[in-house]
This record gives C-alpha cells, sequence and structure tokens, in this order.
DNA sequence: ATAGGGTTAG
C-alpha cells in the first residue's frame, strides 16, 4: 500500500520510524517543519498514519490561511480521496465560517466514495450551523435520491433543520423517516424531536414523546425544560425541574440556565434572582449564559449593584471572551443609566458583533441622548471591517424609537424613510415607533400610509400595530379609524383597551353633539367590560377617562362619585378632568367642592389652579379668582404653553400661545383672524377654548389642559 | 463526529 516515490528505497523499519517522526512534529503543531517532512511524501495514497498526520494538523491549524495551506497539500498527496481527511478538512473550513469552501471540498470529493457517511454528515452540519437550513434538507433529499440512508448523526441535524424553519410539515414528514428507518428509540433523535416539537409551539406532542422515552439522558431533561422557557411557560418548566430531581437527575448547570431564562421570559425578574441565589448556594456552577440572564434582569430592575457584583463573576468565571456576556453587561450598564460604563466596556471589546453595537446605541437611545445613538449608528454604517456589519432593524428601530420618545419627530421620520430606502424592511417595532411619531405630530395622512404599509406587509394581526394605530387614529382626531381598528384586534390587552378609553375621552365632546347617550352608555359599557369580561383591574388613566367622559357630558355628580370612591389616591390629571368639566358646565358647587379636596395638594397642579381661577371669574367672584391666582404664584408654580399641531402637505406646523408666527402659517393666521372677526361681527362671544384672540393675547387662558 | 443554555429595538 505504501507508495512513497522517492523514499522507495528506505526500508520498512526505517518507513515507519520515518512516520513516527513525522507524527510527533505535526503534534507540535510545526506546520513548517511538516512541510519540509511533506516534500520526502509527496504521491502517498491513502494511508492510516499519513491521514492521521494531516487530521491532527487540521484539528489545530491557526486560521483559515493555515487551513487552505493544509488543504492544498492534502490535494497534492491525493489524499482528498480519504473520506475521513475530506470530513475533517470540511469541518475545519465550516468552524472558520467558510461554508463554500466546505462545500468545494465535498463536491470535488470522487463519485465512488459518496456514498460515505461521515462525508454526508460533515457537509449537513456545516449547512445546519450556518443557518442553511433549507440547503442541508437539499442535501439530505440528494442522499435519499442517491440511496444513501440517514443515520443516528444524520437525523438530528435534518430534524433540527425543520424545526429551524419552522415548517411544519416538514417536521411532520421528516418524523415519519425517522420512524420508517426505526430511529423512535435513538437517545439523541429523539431528544432533537423534542426540541423540534417545542419550538413549533407543540408542547403536548414534546411531552408525549417525553413520556414514552425508556432512557433519557441530562440533554433530554434540558431540551424540555429550555422548551418551556421558549414557550413562556415558567410553570411548565418549574414543575418538569422537580421532576427531574425526583427521577434521579440532579439538575445541572445548564437546566438552572433555562429555568431562569423561563422566569426572565416570563417577566417574572424577582424570580430569577432568587432561582440565581438558590443555584450559587448549592453549589452549582454558573455559565456565562446564566449570567446574562441575570444581567438582564438587573437592567429590567434598574440595579447597577447587582449589576456590577454579576459582572465580577463574568471576570471571575473567565467570561470576558464571551461576546453575548460583554453585550449583556452593556446592556445591563445602558439600562441602569450608565452610559459612560456601557462605552467604555464596548471600546475595550477587541471584537465585536452587532448585537454590541446595538447594545450600546440603544443604551444611548434611551437615555434621551439620541445625537449620541445617532452618531454610533452613523459609525456602524460607515464600518467595514470583517465581518461585514450593516445596521439591521434593531439599530434602525432603536434610534428610530429613540427620537420618537424624545422630542426628534422629525429625525424619526426621516430616518424611518432612509430606513425604507435601505432596503431593510420594518417590523412591529418600528411601526409602534412611527405611529407614535405620527399620533404625537397629528399627522394623519402619514399615519394612513403607514397604516396601508402595515396591511400589505400582513401585520395588522400584531397587537403593538393595532394599538400603536388606534392611538394614532383617535390623537389625529379621527376616532371612527380608531374604532375600526379596535374592533378588529383579536385579543385586546390593556393598552388596547387604554387606547379606546381614551379616544373616547379626547371625543366626547366633539360627538356630544350628535350622539351624546349612546357614546356615553358606550364610554360606561367598555369601562364595565374591561373589568368584568377581560379581568383587567381599572387603573389611574381608565379612572380619569371616565370622569373626563362624564364630566364633558354634564354628568357632573356622577364623576364626581367616580373620584371619591375610586380605590386609589386621585392624581393632577383626574382633577383637571373634573374642574375642566365645571368650568364647561359653570358648575361652581362641585368645582369649590373639588377645590377643597385639592387645595392641601403641592403638586404640578398649575392646570388646576388656573381652571379653578377661571371658574370662580365667570361666576364673577373675583376675589377667590384673584387669591387662588396669587397662591399658585406664591407656590412657584410655572405655567406651560398651551400647544396644537396641523398638518398641511405631510409637513407638521406647531402652534404654540404667546410664539411667534411660524414661517409659511402667515396664511393660516390671516385665515384665522378673519374668521374671529366675522365670528365678533355675528355677535358671537368667544369663550376660553375657542378663540384665538384670546389664547394669544392671553396666556392664562391657553391654560386650559385639555384632559387628555 | 452528534445533543441542552445567552445578549440587542417598544
Amino acid at each position: 500500500m505504501l507508495q512513497f516515490l522517492n523514499i522507495s528505497h528506505l526500508s520498512s523499519s526505517a518507513l515507519s520510524r520515518n512516520f513516527f517522526c513525522f507524527r510527533s512534529v505535526l503534534g507540535r503543531h510545526s506546520f513548517f517543519k511538516s512541510r519540509y517532512i511533506h516534500s520526502h511524501i509527496t504521491y502517498a495514497t491513502d494511508n492510516e498514519v499519513v491521514v492521521d498526520s494531516f487530521d491532527r494538523l487540521l484539528l489545530h491549524c491557526s486560521g483559515t490561511q493555515h487551513c487552505k495551506q493544509i488543504h492544498t497539500h492534502i490535494l497534492i498527496t491525493g489524499l482528498y480521496r480519504s473520506a475521513f481527511l475530506a470530513a475533517r478538512l470540511l469541518s475545519v473550513y465550516s468552524r472558520f465560517g467558510l461554508v463554500m469552501d466546505a462545500q468545494k471540498v465535498f463536491d470535488i470529493y470522487p463519485l465512488e466514495g459518496i456514498g460515505n457517511l461521515l462525508l454526508w454528515n460533515a457537509i449537513v452540519r456545516a449547512n445546519v450551523s450556518h443557518g442553511f437550513y433549507k440547503e442541508a434538507l437539499e442535501l439530505y433529499d440528494k442522499m435519499r435520491k442517491l440511496g444513501v440512508w440517514a443515520d443516528g448523526f444524520t437525523f438530528p441535524l435534518i430534524v433540527r433543520a425543520c424545526a429551524l424553519l419552522g415548517d411544519l410539515n416538514l417536521c411532520k414528514i421528516v418524523h415519519c423517516h425517522v420512524l420508517r428507518m426505526g430511529f423512535q428509540n435513538h437517545l439523541h433523535v429523539v431528544n432533537e424531536l423534542l426540541g423540534m416539537y417545542g419550538k413549533l409551539g407543540q408542547m403536548k406532542v414534546a411531552c408525549k414523546l417525553f413520556d414514552r422515552m425508556a432512557v433519557r439522558s441530562y440533554v433530554s431533561w434540558n431540551t424540555m425544560v429550555s422548551a418551556y422557557a421558549f414557550n413562556y411557560d415558567c410553570e411548565g418548566a418549574r414543575k418538569i425541574f422537580q421532576r427531574m430531581g425526583l427521577e434521579r437527575f440532579e439538575p445541572n448547570s445548564v437546566t438552572w440556565t433555562s429555568l431562569l431564562s423561563s422566569h426572565a421570559r416570563c417577566g417574572k425578574h424577582e424570580e430569577v434572582m432568587e432561582f440565581f441565589g438558590m443555584m450559587r448556594s448549592r453549589g452549582v456552577g454558573t455559565t456565562a449564559e446564566a449570567l446574562a440572564v441575570v444581567l438582564s434582569v438587573c437592567g429590567y430592575l434598574v440595579a447597577p449593584n447587582k449589576g456590577k457584583m454579576i459582572h465580577g463573576y463574568v471576570m471571575k468565571g473567565g467570561f470576558e471572551a464571551y461576546l453575548f456576556a460583554k453585550n449583556a453587561l452593556i446592556c445591563m450598564y445602558g439600562k441602569c443609566r450608565e452610559v459612560e460604563d456601557a462605552h467604555k466596556l464596548f471600546l475595550e471589546m477587541e471584537t465585536k458583533n452587532l448585537v454590541g453595537w446595538n447594545a450600546l446605541i440603544s443604551s444611548y437611545a434611551e437615555s434621551g441622548q439620541c445625537d449620541e445613538a445617532f452618531e454610533l449608528f452613523t459609525q456602524l454604517e460607515k464600518s467595514d471591517g470583517y465581518p461585514v456589519m450593516t445596521p439591521n432593524v434593531i439599530s434602525w428601530s432603536a434610534v428610530i424609537g429613540g427620537f420618537a420618545s424624545n422630542g426628534g419627530e422629525e429625525e424619526s421620520l426621516k430616518l424611518f424613510r432612509r430606513m425604507q430606502l435601505t432596503g431593510v424592511m420594518a417590523n412591529s417595532v418600528t411601526i409602534s415607533s412611527v405611529l407614535s411619531v405620527c399620533a404625537e405630530l397629528a399627522a394623519l395622512n402619514l399615519g394612513r400610509e403607514i397604516h396601508g404599509h402595515v396591511l400589505r406587509a400582513m401585520m395588522d394581526g400584531n397587537i403593538l400595530v393595532g394599538n400603536g394605530l388606534i392611538n394614532m387614529y383617535t390623537k389625529c382626531g379621527s376616532f371612527k379609524e380608531g374604532h375600526l381598528v379596535f374592533e378588529a384586534i383579536d385579543g385586546k390587552d390593556l393598552i388596547s383597551w387604554n387606547s379606546m378609553i381614551t379616544g373616547y375621552g379626547m371625543h366626547g365632546h366633539v360627538l356630544s353633539a350628535c350622539s351624546h347617550a349612546g357614546l356615553i352608555t358606550e364610554g360606561r359599557n367598555l369601562f364595565d367590560k374591561m373589568n368584568r369580561d377581560y379581568g383587567i383591574e381599572p387603573q389611574m388613566e381608565h379612572y380619569a377617562c371616565m370622569v373626563d367622559l362624564l364630566g364633558r357630558a354634564g354628568l357632573l355628580q356622577e364623576a364626581s362619585n367616580i373620584v371619591k370612591n375610586m380605590p386609589m389616591k386621585p392624581n393632577a390629571c383626574i382633577w383637571s378632568a373634573l374642574l375642566n368639566s365645571c368650568r364647561m358646565h359653570k358648575n361652581t358647587s362641585i368645582a369649590e367642592e373639588t377645590a377643597a379636596q385639592i387645595s392641601h395638594l403641592n403638586s404640578e397642579m398649575t392646570g388646576s389652579y388656573m381652571l379653578l381661577s377661571n371658574i370662580y371669574a365667570a361666576s364673577g367672584r373675583w376675589e377667590e379668582s384673584a387669591r387662588v391666582r396669587i397662591s399658585a404664584k406664591t407656590k412657584g408654580l410655572k405655567k406651560i404653553p398651551g400647544q396644537s399641531w396641523i398638518e398641511v402637505k405631510k409637513k407638521v406646523y406647531m402652534f404654540s400661545s404667546g410664539s411667534p408666527v411660524q414661517a409659511g402659517l402667515e396664511l393660516v393666521y390671516r385665515i384665522l383672524q378673519e374668521l374671529a372677526l366675522q365670528m365678533e361681527s355675528e355677535d358671537y362671544i368667544p369663550d376660553g377654548d375657542s378663540s384665538l384672540e384670546q389664547n394669544v393675547n392671553d396666556g392664562e387662558m391657553s391654560m386650559l389642559v385639555e384632559a387628555q
């Protein structure tokens, strides 16, 4: 079998000595020495020792260049015919992310050896581990057509590819193959099936399979715990966790990690911290993944001290090299309002991935430092490192959302337009941010345009988007469209009801002229229904809406009763709503009653003081009116100017009492002036709510806070 | 040669 042309003069014992040296040199990973030796053994064919040597070389190869050099040598020697070497080469390329090179190794492999499963499994694994699930399944199909039967290594990979594709039909077909090929009791295959049904949200099927298993491993148990976590079922996770202990499988660090993750995903943050404490006190070794979960919880709880402690654990555990652990730290510092620390960590990282960038961008955006967030975003856009990184939907949404909620409405919309041009698809989070901007700017037409986009992208089933639409429509003055969206939502949540009730409150006075009675009834019904039928306890804002709704309709006694009987202490919004209604209906008695109750409140109630003062003034009680104003002044309460927006040709213009006329709005002001004159000429005496003249001339009148 | 855990946008 040995055909070393240029060393054929050596005796067989000399040869084996030579190989022994060869192996030991390779064992010390000295590539250059090995190349020297290699020059003496060209044209070797299949030989166990040489193959083994190349195999060691590949196992320890330090980078892609190194790997390619070895590949060349394998080609020269003709050893590429060894399925074993080809499979190793393939997996090394895959490890370095060079799937195309791995594929090439597979493609040039001689046809006569194509039945070798080692090779098939290696190429399928390369594809699955890099997200090429379709390609993996195509390979599987090819195998079957060639009559190569999948084994206990192939099936787990194929099952995983189906699960990650999320195609229920494909999953069922592959499950059938598993059964037909007799792998229904194969531990690895069944473990993978458990994970597959978990990912499909079919926990009942997963449980059934799990219960029928004759032999289970840690992986079986842990897969079940993580499947419950994946499906946001911390109860289920806890149950199987407990059962595990009873069946002589002491939960290990991976089990604990999944348990922590299941509770974090359910928003049970305190429990996560408790479980983490238990995990440590029981002497279970921590994992980088568990620390990442705990760090995310520290962020949610805004617990920088705990976060710093976990930072210590990350260092102690030697997890600094783990990108995701560093990213979790950045995120934690960001959420704890210590963006500087987050940035410092980010700069210290020698390799960064997109998650890290996004974590820092959102840290800045969330703390209101939108310009810094945008600056980073621009850096990311320009970055030309390897691997290539471009902003994804999360990066875009982070800056768009940051501007949206920090007074940068214009920038937010501009970025959204640019994002669409870039070809990054907006998702529900992006859309909800942009809708909130439309609501803020009262940009109804733009809002409708987004609604169109939502329908085309079939995102109208998303609760986040639906709620955003309701909010946008009602705030833009189109109660009707808002109501339509509300009715169409399946599984309305707290926010849906909130937005709709707010909508009723905001539009009550508009609709009162035509359908007063019907509207009140509907508002009351909604309010009752949310608690009775949906089990949602009314919060402060719901009470504020009801008080506003009833008050505007003149049902002041009923509104006042709600305030008296509500289970929590009324806030400024509630008092303002009640007082404003009293003013509208010129009801001094309830106003006084209300005033008595709020006189001792020292909160930011400027609006309420002004309302009260105006109520007194309207009924000619000037002394009381003045007294209230003076008391407000001595308390140092500042007035917030009233503001309003209109949208003209897709541009939004802002009015603010006392501010100069904005460019482009001269015509609008002229028309308003004319209208005011016309009103006067027709003997209409404007009140504080509707007269521009008075709003502009008397800043105090614009303090009539519209309870919203 | 196979398996289980994680971080970022509202």
